[in-house]
DNA sequence: ACCTGAACACCGTTCAAGT
DNA sequence: ACCTGAACACCGTTCAAGT
């Protein structure tokens, strides 16, 4: 049964809750692999307090990237209401490798963390796919893509980004790569 | 000093090192999380033995990666002596595609054990690097794609394959990416 | 209802003793 | 020179006892 996801949570049960995602995400942006026990034991909490709330590994790192990842996300809107869609997909694309750049320990944890295919691919249907889903929608009426490209398909050909080191010059790195996705994203606008 | 890798290792050491390396490319590729200790029991070897071959499970992993991504890299010379230049690129990037997911386990291997930045980034100046060189340079001369494009843009822009579930339609999912690389690379060819 | 922390299991790594 | 395997350190996970 396990319930759905309510079940109102006492206070400080809530507020264990928060500080470890706070600890975690500070301490998982530092380096991928500290232990959580050490998370716990900064948050204040037991151990067992902590595998109450996230079982795994796996689930922590989800949760806090979910966290993050949604600012991110949240900026699509304003950009599309600012900007012809072409160029508000691709400096959406910019902010996004600034953030995983910037956010790169957390990065390498999700790789980490998350065993079977599909780092990213976990996210499911989060703040992320609709952002994706809605630039996308939005350059292809304005006939500035081709049609047909799926936020799966888009997600996948910036893949790429979360390979980069983030020392270095990524700027360099990140845009060749971004343009190179949007040129193939363009390629014949409206052609099938 | 650590020898530069000469020493020409005792006949019974050269078995061990390969009786671990062929152990391990099958137990990685069932399982990317096999511990070590069991590689080195199933390869009939002590755990000091199998430590002194690979100091930690990244370079074993590498190791095994290595030596099979070495078979893919090599059908790009004979591909491009019977095909266009552009045809040579797109099938290889298929059979990358279906070497991939054929050995998905141990992708994911290579994932989780290359920490920081870059699982295949580290396999560096390999045979892979070689191969692409060798296509996009027959295609930039071909006047095929845009000039400019370095095998690591290359390698950035198909970083997505990693990512694709092997089980499922990946064959649909993996010709969408990399049609949609190919296109980048293609974006009006012959200019800057 | 929720928390704590000692206890357990497991895996990576080292090293003294062998051949 | 190289090998073995017991021993150690460490981390994830559980659970009995507390409030």
């Amino acid at each position: 049964m396990q319930q759905g996801n309510e079940a109102p949570l006492r206070s400080d049960a809530q507020r264990n809750r928060e500080r470890i995602l706070e600890v975690a995400l500070t301490e998982l942006t530092r380096s991928a692999c500290t232990p959580l026990s050490a998370i716990a034991k900064k948050a204040g909490v037991g151990q067992g307090t902590f595998y109450r709330n996230f079982p795994n590994r796996e689930a922590l790192v989800l949760e806090v990237y979910r966290h993050e990842v949604q600012q991110v996300a949240d900026a699509a809107p304003q950009l599309l209401e600012t900007r012809a869609p072409d160029q508000a997909l691709r400096e959406w694309m910019d902010r996004l490798a600034q953030y995983a750049m910037a956010k790169a320990g957390l990065a390498d944890a999700m790789r980490q963390a998350t065993s079977a295919h599909g780092s990213l691919a976990k996210l499911g249907h989060g703040p992320v796919t609709s952002a994706v889903t809605l630039l996308l929608k939005a350059n292809e009426e304005a006939g500035t893509i081709r049609p047909g490209v799926t936020p799966d398909d888009f997600v996948l050909a910036i893949a790429g980004l979360w390979q980069i080191d983030p020392h270095g010059d990524w700027q360099a790195r990140a845009g060749r790569l971004l343009d190179l996705v949007m040129d193939g994203l363009r390629a014949g606008a409206p052609g099938a």
